[in-house]
DNA sequence: TGTACATCAGTGAACGCGCGTTCACTGATGTAC
DNA sequence: TGTACATCAGTGAACGCGCGTTCACTGATGTAC
């Protein structure tokens, strides 16, 4: 008998895995419900008001540790442009459920201390990845295009015969912006 | 007294109208509902059964307007890769419900004739803005750009200070791949 | 021009359901002395 | 080392609500003759 203890002892880190597979694996993102998760991680669908209050506040939490993880796979890859971005496209994919509440600023508390604090940290990894010289337009090319490769092959728009390594399969196509410096 | 007559007479218009404000207006798609469309159309909830059948039915329409309002806006920008691409970014913020809907194929009906139609003149609009010697690479490099763009700035992610029309403000973004034949 | 009738479009009530949040509670933990 | 007690984490029932869909219906339209 492994009779579950009265206290989960690690509920906002099972929360917040449980979310991701639920928008993962559930309806996505506009099907998410709080008692669907709260199934996923075994748990009363009320025990997580003690750590995030409602649902935005769920989200704001997972969106923070989106940007969080965003900046850690950036800054690992270094700064190079082409790498920077590949990284950006493999952590979207990789993190589907993440990469979408990210850029759904309406709902979660946009304002959050640790959210905003994430956020400055994924913009200094990216920004650093380009140089100095870069200048505005080059950034947006280069953000636009990682940011649209990740969302289409998401969506699965993309055609079929793609390498199936999503990092692979773009670099070849952020690599037409190393011109950048 | 304009007591409305019993039957509408354009509801399918009408009702498509009220969809793409109501998901505009509303909380987003992942908030639509088909009783706040029917209450913005004026219309019993009910109403819809006749023309769409259920909920993935009613969004079916739309993504099927959208990839012929898309093709429409393709096409009118000639065979020139920067003006079809901020065509692409105008179409997107003229229509962000539509666009929306489209890159979220698990909503609808994917297989409907008239929207894989209206996908393929849509592909071909976007194929004959590129030399047929561009290549797959390029090819994706474009449309990333573009949707990339298109998604941040409907996001609101993009910094501020750019222009305020989006075609604008994308231009000199797209022609950093002027390049491609 | 009139009339019968089938078809179609829209109504309004009803259904069963899952949702987010609140509430009083209980079990477990940790700290003061 | 023991004990009292405050604090915290999780429970389970309850609430009110809006949802998508179904249903029998009614009003309007169009067609056959």
């Amino acid at each position: 008998m492994n009779h579950r203890p009265y206290h989960h002892g690690d509920l906002r880190r099972t929360a917040l895995e449980a979310t991701a597979e639920a928008i993962k694996e559930g309806g996505g993102l506009a099907a998410l419900s709080l008692r669907d998760v709260a199934r996923r991680a075994g748990v009363s669908h009320a025990a997580f008001k003690n750590h995030f209050g409602t649902k935005p506040g769920l989200l704001t939490a997972l969106a923070a540790e989106g940007y969080d993880l965003l900046a850690d796979a950036v800054n690992a890859a270094g700064d190079d442009l082409v790498e920077a971005g590949t990284a950006y496209v493999r952590f979207a994919v990789a993190h589907p459920a993440h990469f979408e509440v990210m850029f759904r600023p309406g709902l979660y508390h946009a304002d959050d201390p640790q959210l905003t604090a994430a956020q400055e940290r994924a913009n200094q990894a990216l920004t650093s990845a380009l140089s100095t010289s870069a200048g505005e337009t080059n950034a947006l090319a280069a953000w636009s295009i990682v940011h649209g490769f990740a969302n289409l092959w998401l969506s699965d728009a993309l055609p079929p015969g793609l390498d199936a390594d999503p990092g692979t399969a773009a670099r070849p196509v952020i690599s037409l912006l190393s011109f950048i410096p």
